[in-house]
DNA sequence: ATAATAGTCTACTGAAAAAGTAGGATATTG
DNA sequence: CAATATCCTACTTTTTCAGTAGACTATTAT
């Protein structure tokens, strides 16, 4: 039941730019090496959040990212999605349902599925960047 | 975000002795046959099962597993625990802290991890083998 | 007694998923 | 047009999960 470290990485970031929105683009190498994170793992993570228009991109010199919204309007739940986490604990509740389970018509578990499926997502849809980003110490 | 086969093949052999607690012991064999289960996988999952008083077992010719206990006071939270199943959506809130994040202090996430950690918990701690076990038809 | 049965326990192996790397392509700025 | 920074796909490594193997112990019926 654990988030991936794509996800965990993503957050970190974002929550990074989060403290720098509205300030310009910021380049990934800072966010890595300031976070500790591979710079080409983050990169390829920044690929993902750039196509969910989580952030946008400046490319060239002095280009970067940046936040592609206010933060209190990014939602913990469209971030997770843009990085590929899926919050269905069992893969027969995952939006892509495409390995069928041969049992889930007669699945007696799997209407608790369905409502732990819900209780999560509710979770991260109740949140945003912004509710994260208050408990960081600003710093920059 | 998943849980894995452990759990859901434990929760699948429970419930099917819940359906016949109080009739005596049932051979691995049969349950792994029934629920179309590898019987040496099974095997060493009952094993935790039966170290964690979930269920108690008969040794020899007609011996079995049995549910420990009423169906209705077997908590799935503690099934999950008995199989090793960690509901910490990150490591570091997880119950055993061996490895501890460095950034604990001043992870702002962190809250919210212990949040939804709780969350999960909650459903768990919620519902029981019988729970599930009343939405499976009955056959024997 | 003892042979057959059924669970006990540890260690190992194979498969799948996650984590991370590589490198060329593309766009932008000065 | 050269330097910079992101874009995108494919690949490799590492870790975790899933499943297997086999020798051991207790119990029952004969």
């Amino acid at each position: 039941m654990q988030l991936t470290t794509r996800t965990r990485y993503a957050l970190r970031a974002l929550v990074y730019l989060g403290q720098r929105y509205g300030r310009g683009a910021v380049q990934l190498r800072e966010i890595a090496k300031k976070e500790g994170i591979s710079e080409k793992y983050l990169e390829q993570i920044f690929y993902r959040l750039r196509r969910a228009s989580i952030v946008k991109t400046k490319k060239g010199p002095g280009g970067g990212y940046e936040l592609g919204d206010n933060p209190a309007t990014i939602k913990l739940i469209d971030i997770l999605s843009a990085v590929g986490e899926s919050l269905a604990p069992v893969f027969c509740v995952a939006d892509n349902k495409t390995a069928r389970c041969p049992r889930s018509k007669n699945c007696p578990a799997r209407p608790y599925w369905e409502k732990l499926k819900e209780v999560i997502e509710e979770f991260f849809n109740n949140h945003t960047l912004a509710d994260i980003g208050k408990n960081a110490k600003k710093k920059g």
